[in-house]
DNA sequence: CCGAATTAATGAATCGTTTCAATTCATTAG
DNA sequence: CTAATGAATTGAAACGATTCATTAATTCGG
């Protein structure tokens, strides 16, 4: 059934190492023989056999990256930029989801070591990183992204969420706004336990600053909306008159619950921020103010980094890179 | 370096079939053996080698998922509806992105063959689909996603484009517009081609519409914004009164161009129907009317249809599922 | 207690590619 | 004309898991 180097070196009249030859290094073949194998190859319609060539040669050209939510466009964002950066060093990139939960996140990780990926991108679920530390023990380089490594056990490539957090709330403060509602979850995940941490210190900063934490399941549109319509249902005088949303996608919902009422304006009543800035912010009913992270540029350094550590093995060794946000001001936090 | 069955073997005293055994069909094993080996692997961190594996057994357990657009929600969740559908016959997807250009569907096409995939679902880019015929000649079926297939030589799963524009355009009309835009390109993709000959139908349909093409390279927001803003430049009486997009992402594009100018408003002067209905449709300044495709469903019976193929080897032989798009009515096309 | 039937365990052969030491052939310098 | 150099080609060995025909051990009926 299946065509190999063999059936086209005897169809060539050479043997397999000089077939093998004209797929990896043709010129190191003379012309004539290249052509003669190219024939071969055609009309047997020879296909390598990717498995066999990996096990040949222990390593593959493929990076794995592990997201948490793959339809949260600033995480589509940083898998473009890795596949950018991948290409460059022609390797590819496999996408992969966690859905936020750890199960998954153990299973696809396996998944990935045993088709030995030359390293894996990792935005991990908790800050449980028991399981991640033993896959690098066993010879998986990984880089963390979106999330620094506190023991700089592994290298990583992250963006200041406190200091994103801060921003977010203080611009809020700035506007005059005094109850503000911080709403994310689970508060499990790192960056949002960063960003809770960034709006509180703003908060306390300021004289006068009322933070409610309102924890959410998860960071979806769906939820958001649910949060938009318990805000509406609360008396006026318990409604917050600003909310930071840990990221656009809950922001986004929450704004679409709220703009159905006739009762509450955006921004009037209630301003918000989201986090992430993803394109879609700019779109929105009322378009979102928001903190922005290089996403791209965070996925291509990640990869930059897990060749480094690769190829010069080690080199990078727990290397932080840490880049730092920026707000983007909109219609939701505008003056009036 | 790397640990193999060999060493696990050695080291929990038993032959390497039976360590094998152990890991695939563990009920074939005494009990006191399977624990035996199982201290040997996790004491060694021994980890399967997925690449002698595959080599082995001929076949992969995953299945290809190519598309036109990774970042166009639509795809995603087609890929969300494969997912779910390869996960309950534990199998798993490979997502990846074409972008709409020939080469990179010819280069993606040969590195999943290589990989021996157990079948592909392909979003082609164009309707020359030799390339596809002659993969599936070697022995990799192929179930085409978001198209049909005139010859029937693959089966397809795919929407009514034509009844889609069809629909929009005729809903424009009922709200009593006459000068239709359509947005949309590039012509080639079939799906688009469609969509226009839909809405031409229904503007040759009616009495005193005029329906002019406007063909652009993408359906992104960016080129979106840029039609916006060429519209805008026109003067008054050579603008449409209604557009519609070939998708949302380019209608959020038109939409959010055209907001920002005072003198043109959604929907007195110019409605706009869009394409897709993902989620942001709803969630856009001026809630976007869309035609919605089932796409978690779209991409559920695309596994369907591979797996029956696969399974029951041609029994799906050609088959042809084609959904029904449905119009979903929001503000871009109030009646004032 | 024997032979048959059942259950466990074995290990060589296999999948298809790449690698590399060895061989062949042609060319050039001396 | 010989020896030395270099270029092309060869083919067996290796990668690591799985399979399957065999062998070994155990159970059971009579």
């Amino acid at each position: 059934m299946a065509v190999s180097v063999r059936d086209v070196a005897k169809k060539a009249g050479v043997s397999v190492g000089t077939v093998s030859n004209v797929l990896n290094t043709p010129h190191k073949v003379a012309e004539k023989t290249v052509v003669k194998v190219q024939a071969a190859i055609d009309s047997l319609g020879f296909v390598r056999n990717d498995a066999a060539r990996q096990l040949r040669a222990g390593k593959s050209r493929s990076i794995g990256l592990l997201v948490l939510d793959v339809r949260n466009p600033f995480f589509t964002d940083i898998a473009r930029g890795a596949e950018e950066a991948a290409n460059d060093h022609n390797m590819s990139v496999l996408l992969a989801n966690s859905d936020e939960t750890q199960d998954r996140e153990k299973q696809l990780l396996s998944l990935f070591e045993e088709q030995r990926v030359a390293g894996l991108l990792v935005s991990p679920v908790t800050s449980d990183v028991e399981e991640l530390k033993k896959t690098q023990a066993r010879g998986t380089p990984i880089v963390l992204v979106d999330r620094q490594s506190k023991d700089k056990s592994f290298c990583s490539v992250s963006v200041d969420d406190v200091a994103g957090g801060e921003m977010a709330v203080q611009h809020l403060i700035d506007i005059g706004r005094k109850n503000i509602l911080f709403a994310g979850g689970p508060i499990g995940i790192e960056q949002i336990a960063d960003r809770l941490k960034g709006a509180e210190r703003a908060a306390s900063k300021n004289k006068g600053v009322h933070l409610e934490t309102y924890v959410t399941k998860n960071l979806t549109v769906l939820e958001g909306r649910a949060l938009g319509d318990e805000i509406l249902n609360r008396p006026k005088s318990k409604r917050p008159d600003a909310i930071f949303a840990a990221n656009d996608l809950l922001a986004l919902g929450i704004m679409q619950a709220i703009v159905v009422s006739t009762e509450v304006s955006i921004p009037k009543d209630i301003a918000i921020v989201g986090y992430d800035d993803i394109s879609y912010a700019s779109t929105a009913i009322i378009s979102l103010t928001s903190i922005r992270q290089p996403s791209m540029l965070i996925g291509a350094q990640a990869v930059e980094l897990l060749l480094m550590e690769t190829e010069n093995s080690g080199s990078a060794k727990g290397r932080q890179v840490v880049f730092q946000p920026e707000l983007v001001v909109r219609d939701t936090t505008s003056k009036i």
